[in-house]
DNA sequence: TGAAATAATTAGATAAGGCTAAATTTATAA
DNA sequence: TTATAAATTTAGCCTTATCTAATTATTTCA
């Protein structure tokens, strides 16, 4: 079918695609994928031919509608696998990421309906990301604010945070910010660092510009942006 | 570290040495893997060279004080998902083989861990196959006899079915001939099938040679030699 | 607009795991 | 014990996913 390596590129595709909407730069993906370029484009020529995605060289790259849904149930299995990891066998969810990496390429669609249906058809994984469902609709993700953007004085909820750095999850679980919590922006400095007070009273954190970017939001107030 | 592939190779020398207590010839193992003999040779070549197998070109390969603890790793693996995917994950036995086939390389020593904390430290897969202990350990399993060597009038109770085909599963479980199940000897034809009665009264069963030699039993009467 | 810088591709190599065909070793049996 | 049969290994090739070095496009900016 499609090798595990595949898998992966049509994988980050989907996510650099979504970050910067537009056609994915092979020296993005390079790095993203941690390879080099001709790598990459070797491998776009290979799925561009299965028609996985559109590949025009020198312009980038993007999934086309038979590419979608297998970046997609990748991202299901991950999601879940994560979700299990921690509410079934006790997982850390800053260690969920490596493991659920791996499994994602190789637990069938029905190990995975059964685990969601254990997990009560979650919506989300432990750092806030949306589950697609069984049929590989994400239509219930909303996308929420960066945490970058709010200004001193908001309150608001913590959505989503980055799955792949353990160290920074510990820190984060450890100063009580993790989806669902509530803090309060206190400061910003000039240099985009954020400072936060979180509700659960542990006192502020202060977090840099590039975690602060990556860290997804909802308002409770109005008075952001 | 190591390949998918080479664990499967140290797996299935693991196994074929149990069967027949000698060197596994390449010829057997490239039948039992399913690929040509050259394929083989160059295998072992590998793997000696790493250590894991001794290797004597045309005299056959056995696994080396190194090898046998990971195919014995791979094993653990491979039941605790069995026995997992079927206690809480409602697969039925006939099926679990082939999800943990694949899924056993891919699976850390924690997550083994894990799955056999939540199943209670169980002993035996689905099939009645022991699991190794976190350790390893393999000492607590029992050989048993083959339910082909038994005679008419014995009554055995089933310890083990052979577990990677799912047609035959099925057919014995509709049986009710299951780990555990008690039968009685009814017939055995000259051509080696043999007819059991088990207590499930579902009336009597006959079976092939083939799988008769493949069913390994307890003894209940003391009539078999 | 054209030269320099940057990005991307092509060319050619490597390692893993597989294959077929040919050569070699071991086993069998007359 | 020697000729044939069977088993095994060698030789050489293929594919996948990667690399480095060299070439070619595309941008950028003076």
């Amino acid at each position: 079918m499609l090798s595990a390596i595949m898998e992966d590129y049509l994988k980050a595709i989907y996510y650099l695609q979504n970050e910067a909407d537009d056609r994915v730069r092979t020296s993005v993906l390079a790095e993203y994928m941690d390879v080099e370029q001709p790598t990459v484009t070797s491998m776009m020529k290979k799925l561009s031919e299965r028609d996985f995605v559109l590949y025009e060289p020198y312009r980038g790259v993007e999934l086309t509608d038979t590419g979608v849904p297998i970046a997609l149930e990748i991202i299901r299995h991950h999601r879940l696998l994560e979700r299990y990891l921690t509410d079934h066998l006790e997982y850390d969810w800053a260690e969920v990421h490596d493991e659920a990496d791996r499994l994602e390429h190789h637990i069938s669609s029905k190990f995975a309906d059964r685990i969601a249906e254990q997990l009560g058809q979650p919506a989300v994984d432990p750092h806030g990301d949306p589950i697609p469902t069984a049929n590989l609709d994400v239509s219930g993700a909303k996308d929420g604010e960066r945490l970058a953007d709010h200004q001193v004085g908001d309150s608001v909820q913590i959505v989503r945070v980055p799955d792949t750095d353990p160290d920074l999850l510990r820190y984060l679980s450890k100063h009580g910010i993790l989806p669902g919590t509530v803090v309060d922006v206190v400061e910003i400095a000039p240099f985009g660092m954020v400072t936060l007070d979180p509700d659960s009273g542990d006192g502020p954190v202060a977090l840099p510009e590039e975690v602060a970017c990556s860290i997804s939001t909802q308002s409770l107030t109005q008075s952001s942006h």
